[in-house]
DNA sequence: ACAAATCTTGCAATCGGTTGCAAAGATGAG
DNA sequence: CTCATCTTTGCAACCGATTGCAAGATTTGT
């Protein structure tokens, strides 16, 4: 079958000992004994089997990857960037996809089975009780686009979304927007339900507004562009924040389909900034999540807590920034 | 730490044999030992540790998913339905990123050193010597949207290239499209040249139409878009096969920009359907390719693999068909 | 109630590595 | 050349499980 330590030890003519340890970092072997073992294992195709080490080192390298998000495209972007950052620093993304019935509970256990060294939780829609689940079983967590707080449970990667949704309303009336409305993610999704804490917040603020809101029933593009259906078919808005691109999508197809213009005839900002929102076609008006900044630091997490499981939870909260294209009149 | 096997043991007063039986299906256990260990697991919160047990079974459990597919859109799509198919019979992805430089040998090792049960590779533009690497170290591989072949080295799922090459020339030709054009993905990816060739042998079935191809530099969206805006720099064609939506969709951003009406100007047939060509603002003509019937035959394929490591080498190809939506003109 | 057949159970070896420890070897100082 | 010091090495125990085997416990048949 496979070669192993001892197949290896035995051509060399050493102990397995010296074995393990010209494979391993900072051991102590002398350079004549590493060439005779590098040698050997290399004639044999030996490669030392990570899984048997972990058993007496406690370290896996493997990292849990637990996300809900399998329907907006910013999440191709997401797992590209976070499989090459844990790849790039040695470390093996194992994936769980939770569907809607699946418990905390079971991820929980599965990967505890597998020993990972840490769970990244890569969702805006779970509550903070679900990453904290992993913290209390002993694993490792951060929460990578989670709910910002001033002294969260567990490490906390993302952005700011109350003041990304008064970013938006502020954006909104700066541009002269009168009757302006919220088009959120899912009620149940912290992120969708901060966004529109902030929106509400700023427009208050000015009471000669005409505010409205509503909640899709996904972060999707069918969600978005029904959700806006519904809406022109009653009176509309003239200005919308919509709490995610995908959604904004949706509601830019819904508008030609009505044959109004964006931009012109209603504005939409969106959030988030994803490669598709560039696309000539759709040109949104959106804010900027900075995605690579946020896995890097979530990664950078990962390894630090790695080598320190107490350190104390931390949240890194990155600023947003409006992205203007052409679905919003410009600024008087 | 974490709770062990002799902990158990310990707390219900058995074996440790004992207890690993209770927890290996149709292992010999009486009653009442059953229940004394379930007691003294459940008040330990205990669960066995898979990477141990893998070290005397042989399983992992793990399947190394491996793709350099993050760029286009279908791909969620693909992880999606791969993720859940896996963990539904208890399989675990273990994903690997590939990226243009990544060598077949690395991530060979990379997978062998985590005990893959098995390797899918999901990528049309891999040629099949990459996914034979891994069957040649030993490693159990299916190649989904691999190249079909009649006698292939290793298994394979997925569509008839040479034959979706085909449908879309007839098609074309079909509409009454006289100059015909087939724009396709890199011409390193076997897809790409496999969709070429039958397309060219379809429609050198009609000496009096104008053919033309070319290939675009990825299968993503600004590859499509740069080469259709090239190709109506000069005279186009007026019915084009896209070898991929994502492509297409990026050309039907090229001819809006030209003030070009697709389906009545020019006409676009895409190949894959994916939700995104659904999307009214879209509404691309193009050949579905099954993904939710190529993914189950993929894990169906791994799962027997694991039974029979020995298992002949199979194609399972699935056939396709044109979907009608709104950028070819109607039959006549 | 007894022998034979069938179940259960624990022992101990094993999977592929790692690592503390003490002995052996190398190096340097005097 | 001797002794003290620092490296290198192999032994053996261990990580957390599984499993063949033989002994002990139960069941079955009569």
């Amino acid at each position: 079958m496979s070669v192993t330590l001892k197949d290896v030890a035995a051509l060399a003519g050493v102990s397995r000992s010296a074995v393990s340890r010209t494979f391993t970092e900072g051991a102590s072997v002398s350079a004549k004994t590493r060439s005779k073992v590098e040698k050997a294992a290399k004639e044999l195709g030996y490669s030392p089997n990570a899984l048997a080490s972990s058993l007496t080192t406690g370290r896996t390298k493997l990292i849990g990857l637990i996300s809900n998000n399998f329907h907006n495209p910013i999440f191709l972007e997401v797992f590209d960037q976070f499989t090459r950052a844990l790849q790039d620093r040695g470390l093996r993304p194992l994936i769980v996809n939770l569907t809607d019935e699946t418990e905390p509970a079971n991820s929980v256990r599965m990967l505890r089975q597998y020993s990972v060294d840490a769970a990244i939780v890569a969702s805006s829609t779970l509550p903070p009780s679900f990453a904290k689940a992993f913290h209390d079983a002993g694993v490792p967590v951060v929460h990578t686009f989670g709910r910002s707080a001033t002294s969260p449970e567990v490490h906390v990667v993302g952005i700011d979304n109350v003041e990304c949704g008064r970013m938006a309303a502020r954006e909104l009336v700066a541009r002269g927007y009168r009757r302006v409305g919220y088009l959120g993610g899912p009620q149940d999704a912290t992120s969708a339900m901060d966004r529109y804490r902030g929106f509400m917040e700023e427009v208050e603020k000015h009471p000669d507004l005409k505010v409205s809101h509503s909640f899709a029933g996904a972060y999707s593009f069918e969600a978005g562009r029904a959700e806006m259906l519904r809406l022109l078919a009653d009176t509309p808005a003239d200005g919308y924040f919509c709490g995610d691109d995908i959604l904004s999508i949706g509601a830019l197809s819904a508008l030609r389909d009505h044959g109004l213009e964006p931009g012109k005839d209603i504005g939409i900002i969106g959030l988030n900034d994803m490669e598709m929102s560039r696309w000539e076609s759709i040109d949104l008006t959106t804010i900027h999540q900075p995605i690579k900044q946020i896995i890097t630091a979530s990664v950078d997490l990962v390894e630090e807590m790695l080598k320190d499981p107490e350190r104390y939870p931390e949240a890194r909260i990155f600023p947003c920034r409006v992205i203007e294209r052409g679905t919003l009149r410009p600024r008087p």
